[in-house]
DNA sequence: ACGTCTTCCTTACGTTGTAAGCTTATGATG
DNA sequence: CATCATAAGCTTACAACGTAAGGAAGACGT
């Protein structure tokens, strides 16, 4: 059959992991985690689904290379910074990552098997820590202090119905006229005297959160026995 | 047909959308949420499929209502206490119900609509800092920071493979083994040195990242214009 | 040119959520 | 008690899913 020959030769790439991996996570990014299915990527590839079980070994293998190729768009701990504004950078930087794709932080609870990005990385902001003056005990200590706070805000930002522009105004003022303000006074309150008020946004409170601990972390490190 | 009759005389209960909601906890906590199935569940209640839909719109209803009810599972702050201590043991509470069922957290995502538990929790919460003396910004500031943290680090303890225990010692070793020394120095460093060591346990990391945000939360309270 | 190995395709199976339409049980009304 | 509307349950069916099994076609070392 040449046909086929034909289509390769003008230009039909051959597959391979990368690509794979590459073209998923842009099918996740436009239509949402659910929308990524192997029938569905296959043919974004051009392919059969059945041809991507030449490059993965099933979903789950698919899913967590998606997860390690995500960690290497997370901007490393620079060594030209102090400990505090280099971890600060990165954490930024997470939450940028998980903002554009949406789907990864429900993904990484399941994604056992951690890969060389991911690794990497965990690796360069535990250094950052270690040479910031950070004992062993106090090192695990604010790597989990911190990381649980980036990564729980990214998930509650993406929960959060409303965040800021007029169409979540709009929407945050349905959610409150069917709020009964003698059951939930403080909701209540909440909505209507802060979070609609002009100028808010929650992705304000980000760097709120992250400085308290960033600044939290440095007093126990000083106080350290 | 009386054997119909007869059984339903003889204990079978009627449907109901609260005995629904508690069977599908229950089958998700014990298969994790991929066995719960809307055939699982109807089989579980002596009952086809079906029947469920004229109790739970759909299965992201039935996913919706397992979540709120598992927010009347969380202990609300209490009034009796000072603002930090009530919602400390609230933010223990939360990590209690999360560990207990360990699907809810990455369901929470998507679960777009909050119900009457979940308003009602969330109400609870903002009245203790406001009660603490904390300002309507502030609330925000600190409501959104604890919640990420508590979250966030639920998140990551279930997805470590590790904590501790015997058995998720040998499991470290086999990851420790794997890991080169020379391309992950600090990995390593951190896994040998002291997540192997006798008495480590990451469930004990949880306390100081909350009395960091907690310690965090009031300072910020003080020193607030 | 030939044999081997990889990549891709075809077909098929069991499982999923749920739409459509039917039957049976329940509870109010005559 | 008989009747009848409404609610609750069952049956069947469909499209989409992940992937096992095996065949065909291309790439590549010899």
């Amino acid at each position: 059959m040449p046909a086929r020959k034909i289509q390769r030769t003008e230009g039909r790439t051959r597959l391979n992991r990368d690509r794979v991996l590459e073209t998923a996570i842009s099918l996740a990014d436009e239509g949402g985690i659910e929308k990524l299915s192997m029938r569905r990527l296959g043919e974004e590839l051009g392919v059969e689904a059945m041809s991507l079980y030449n490059h993965v070994s099933n979903k789950e293998d698919l899913l967590n290379g998606m997860i390690d190729a995500l960690y290497g768009e997370i901007e490393l701990p620079s060594h030209d910074d102090d400990w505090k504004t280099a971890v600060r950078k990165r954490s930024v930087s997470v939450r940028a990552v998980l903002l554009r794709h949406p789907w990864a932080n429900g993904l990484m609870d399941s994604a056992t098997q951690a890969g060389p990005g991911t690794l990497r990385h965990h690796d360069r902001v535990l250094g950052t820590f270690r040479n910031g003056g950070f004992s062993l005990a106090m090192t695990a200590h604010a790597f989990s202090a911190l990381d649980s706070y980036v990564y729980g805000y990214a998930k509650q930002e993406k929960a959060l119905p409303f965040d800021s522009g007029e169409e979540a105004a709009a929407m945050a003022n349905v959610m409150l006229a069917q709020l009964p303000p003698s059951e939930y006074p403080y909701l209540h309150e909440l909505m209507s005297k802060h979070v609609l008020q002009p100028g808010y946004s929650y992705a304000d409170e980000f760097t709120f959160g992250l400085d308290l601990v960033l600044d939290g972390l440095e007093r126990a490190r000083d106080s350290e026995g």
